[in-house]
RNA sequence: GCCCGGGUGGUGGAAUGGUUUACACGCACGACUUAAAAUCGUGUGCCGCAAGGCAUGUGGGUUCGACUCCCACCCCGGGCACCA
């Protein structure tokens, strides 16, 4: 056998009869739509892709012979950076480099022999498909859910862009692992803030792996709690340097003293409003804007009584200087000890009971969640009782674990479960919980904050200051502003410009075309300029699923008839890497087209399956410089397809990879060959025998029937259930079986290679026409087993002593706990195990073993 | 620090609370061969000549019986990380 001339063969005449061609409807057929992740055109199909894949059709194929229609597409997301720097480094054209690779990788794909419906191949950076990314901007912005903002964003100093949330990495840019500085710029974002309610609680009815839900639930960061005031007053002592106990000495604030007040506040946000009475200072970020008032030389936005009030201003410049100079890895680092200074000169007012307690500024208070301020509770907060420590200030406890009994414990740490209110005024003996319902509402009749909800989800950066991207339709006139192109006039073509090299300045290599700037105002026709950035590519993959049911359309994204056949997609498999990115936006995208009536449906995956990465054979991450990396194409030289996609089903457990095994994959050869020559003997009896006997009936195998029909529930259900590899196990028992039999029946043959078939489709589907066959097997219906035949009339019963295997025999299935004691108790081995002992207890189960206690 | 996933032979890995180590790789021996490769057969957890004993990261617990359930700890992988 020649497994890569065969493999060849049927690769060629799949194609020419088109079996993998996908019909939108079929009679008495379900519809499954299986999806794999689309590659991004990086010039090779390295083993990662394969283990992807592979797998993959094997699914997809177990499900056609399951009797659905299956829609297996395959496309390229073909815009973004890496292409571009790629390009740059070779110096090709970023168009040229991405389809030169889109057809490299096109015939290794084709090589794989999955069953993708070619037709139906879609290219993110085609004008065709790039149009509808554009059209989704503009009802985005048209809808509110696209807006652009100045603002400080994440800046790649070496890709020259911005870069989402999302795309950082411990600081650092998720490409080319640059630590991230923040600039000030003009940047589109989506509004995906508004949707974080729906997008945490759609979670909830996925078939997702637990793990992907609760990275998006962590990203997401829903956290309930009130927002409340704290107003500000001058220091009503001289001496400012008495931070301890100031909060003890209630000042009884007359009339004159409530005149003086400032109108200047600091809102902060709490979970834990139920620890209000014992909260001893307020801490603010270091960028905050009341510290930047009190700093300023104008001091806008302080009340009169406030200005000229900091005592220590050179102490707190410093203090913040210092901080700007710090990286946010700096910031963020927890081993790191909590620093700050006092804001000298003025004080906050506690709502709940009128205190006054110090502010400080600190750099573990972010300036980017909530309002930028805490209250601090020392003693019911880790990070506040830290800093509390270290500067001598008050701790205060007001939870109790304790409760009824009065007394509470010293802390020797932060006490942060919930428990009992003490020291806390009316609402003191009251739950946490129950306190902080409580509060809440008194701080809403008191219009002196409310409830509030905060989200660490910050809206989706997706302008890039790049060439290789979708082009933003927008269009800047001086008289109408910010106008979005015309529906009409889509796409707004990227321009093949010459000079595609990436800007310092932060422009887009774009805005130096004239021939792409300058435009009409759509709106009143005067001179305008086009927007020059070009869309993040994790846009042109939030839809693409949606494209592949209607490809070719030139008046819609797709046909709303043809997307209802299909939608939402069945089965959705690929690298746990885009737990939050892509599998985010994608289900964000959904949910506005569904708001906006173009879908009928609000999640886009309905079942989700990661593959676990293959680790190189030095059990290392696999890369070039390392040089362990396996290259799909030399195994496939060397072994053959069938054989490379089986290895990989079977080399362990699908979600969790692991390190490459370089001999394990002979294993799996081996068995091929030896289907092979099986399957030549098995031929030339069964000819000897249809002329004997004309047919040999296939109840003559009692036993083989038993563990084939045992086979094809098992093969079924692992294939269901991802486990591939016990699939393909149970197949190489069988098939070790079949080899003891003498005489087969083409039936049995016939349907082993059905089993087959979804694992190895090259070498199936040539054993099966040798039998004569003329269809594909890949349209034949995959077996049904018989639960009866299943049954096993005798048994392997297992003999215990003291929950210790002594001894088995084989017996009847069924046979009762009294016949088997006796047959037991009457063999000899059992018999020495019992000499002089008492049998305390005997538990008996049925059709698997018996244990005899005895002492 | 927190949240997941994992720890089983020489290796990859199997095991509804019931035979630990399926299946495969590797290795050893044998057959075929002038020889090698390929193939086929046999064996292969550890200790022991054997009887037997000991083995699923460590230590406890529940149970007639624990890889599996509970508690504590150690190690590896992944994610999050001052989110108030």
């Amino acid at each position: 056998m020649n497994p890569r001339k065969l493999e060849k063969k049927w690769r060629v005449i799949w194609k020419r009869e088109g079996i993998y061609k996908v019909k939108d409807k079929i009679k008495d057929k379900k519809n499954f739509y299986h999806l794999v992740m689309f590659p991004y055109p990086s010039g090779d199909l390295h083993i990662g892709h394969w283990y992807n894949f592979g797998p993959a059709d094997v699914f997809s194929r177990f499900k056609k012979m399951s009797g659905f229609n299956v829609l297996s597409p395959i496309g390229f997301d073909a815009f973004g950076l890496p292409a571009e720097n790629a390009a740059i480094k070779r110096g090709i054209h970023p168009k040229n480099w991405t389809y030169k690779n889109i057809k490299t990788m096109t015939v290794q794909l084709e090589s794989m022999g999955n069953m993708y419906d070619w037709s139906r191949k879609i290219i993110t950076a085609a004008p065709e498909y790039y149009k509808w990314t554009q059209w989704m901007f503009l009802q985005f912005y048209k809808n509110g859910l696209a807006y652009r903002k100045k603002a400080s964003a994440n800046w790649c100093s070496k890709c020259h862009t911005v870069l989402a949330n999302e795309q950082v990495v411990d600081g650092k840019c998720e490409r080319c692992d640059t630590q991230v500085i923040q600039r000030e710029i003009e940047q589109w974002l989506f509004k995906i803030t508004d949707y974080a309610d729906r997008l945490l609680d759609d979670l909830n009815d996925l078939d997702w792996p637990g793990k992907t839900k609760t990275m998006q639930i962590n990203w997401i960061g829903k956290s309930e709690g009130a927002i409340l005031n704290f107003k500000i007053t001058p220091s009503a002592r001289n001496s400012a340097e008495q931070t301890r106990n100031n909060a003890e000495n209630k000042l009884p604030r007359d009339s004159a003293s409530s005149q003086r007040e400032s109108a200047t506040a600091i809102a902060v946000f709490t979970t834990r409003l139920d620890t209000i009475f014992g909260c001893t200072y307020l801490v603010v970020a270091p960028e905050h804007s009341f510290v930047a008032s009190l700093l300023s030389a104008e001091q806008r936005g302080l009340n009169a009584d406030l200005r000229g009030i900091l005592r220590n201003k050179e102490e707190v410049e410093k203090y913040i200087e210092n901080a700007k100079k710090k990286t946010d890895l700096m910031r963020t680092d927890l081993a790191k000890e909590k620093t700050g200074v006092e804001l000298k000169g003025v004080k906050a007012i506690n709502p709940f009971n009128n205190e006054e307690v110090s502010i400080f500024v600190s750099d573990y208070v972010l300036g980017s969640y909530g309002t930028g301020a805490v209250m601090a509770a020392p003693a019911h907060d880790e990070r506040d009782w830290e800093f509390a420590k270290k500067h001598d200030l008050l701790i205060k406890i007001v939870i109790c674990p304790n409760w009824p009994a009065p007394i509470c414990p010293v802390l020797e740490k932060a006490f942060v479960d919930d428990g009992h209110l003490i020291n806390s005024g009316e609402f003191t003996g009251l739950k946490s919980a129950e306190a902080r319902e409580k509060m809440a509402d008194w701080l809403g009749k008191n219009k002196l904050g409310e409830r509030k909800i905060n989200y660490k989800l910050r809206d989706w950066l997706i302008s890039r200051q790049r060439y290789w991207g979708t082009p933003i339709p927008i269009v800047y006139c001086e008289k109408c502003g910010i106008v979005p192109v015309s529906e009409k006039d889509l796409p707004i073509k990227l321009p093949d410009v010459k000079n595609y090299l990436p800007t310092e300045e932060g422009k887009s290599p774009l805005a130096k075309s004239e021939k792409f700037v300058n435009t009409k105002c759509p709106k009143c026709g005067a001179k305008a300029k086009r927007e020059t950035d070009t869309m993040d590519t994790f846009v042109c993959s939030s839809w693409y699923y949606l494209r592949y049911t209607d490809p070719k359309n030139n008046k819609k994204f797709a046909d709303a008839k043809k997307m209802k056949n299909w939608l939402p997609v069945d089965m959705y498999i690929g690298g746990a890497e885009h737990s939050v990115l892509h599998l985010l936006y994608a289900r964000f995208f959904t949910k506005v087209l569904n708001d906006l009536g173009y879908l009928n449906f609000k999640e886009p995956f309905s079942a989700l399956r990661h593959q676990g990465i293959i680790l190189g054979p030095d059990g290392q991450k696999m890369s070039k410089s390392r040089g362990n990396v396996i290259d799909p194409d030399e195994l496939v030289k060397k072994f053959g397809v069938d054989a490379v996609r089986m290895y990989l089903c079977f080399m362990g457990q699908y979600d969790q990879g692991g390190q490459w095994n370089p001999t394990g994959i002979l294993g799996t050869k081996r068995f091929l060959e030896r289907i092979w020559r099986f399957y030549a003997d098995a031929k030339l009896q069964m000819r000897q025998n249809l002329q004997k006997n004309k047919f040999v009936d296939s109840r003559q195998f009692v036993n083989l029937n038993r563990l084939l029909h045992q086979t094809v529930k098992k093969v079924g259900e692992d294939i269901e259930n991802f486990r591939f590899n016990t699939a393909i196990s149970s197949l190489m028992i069988l098939l070790n079986e079949m080899e003891k039999q003498n005489q087969l029946s083409i039936i049995n043959c016939q349907l082993f290679l059905k089993l087959l078939a979804p694992f190895a489709p090259h070498l199936a589907e040539e054993l099966w026409h040798q039998f004569g066959e003329k269809k594909s097997i890949f349209l034949q219906q995959w077996p049904k087993y018989n639960p009866k035949l299943i049954k096993k009339e005798q048994f392997d019963l297992i003999i215990q002593i003291n929950g210790k295997m002594r001894d088995k025999i084989t017996v009847s299935s069924g046979i009762s706990q009294k016949e088997t004691e006796e047959l037991v108790k009457g063999r000899e081995k059992i018999k020495n195990y019992l000499v002089g002992k008492k049998i305390v207890k005997i538990i008996f189960v049925q059709d698997k073993l018996i244990n005899i206690v005895v002492n």
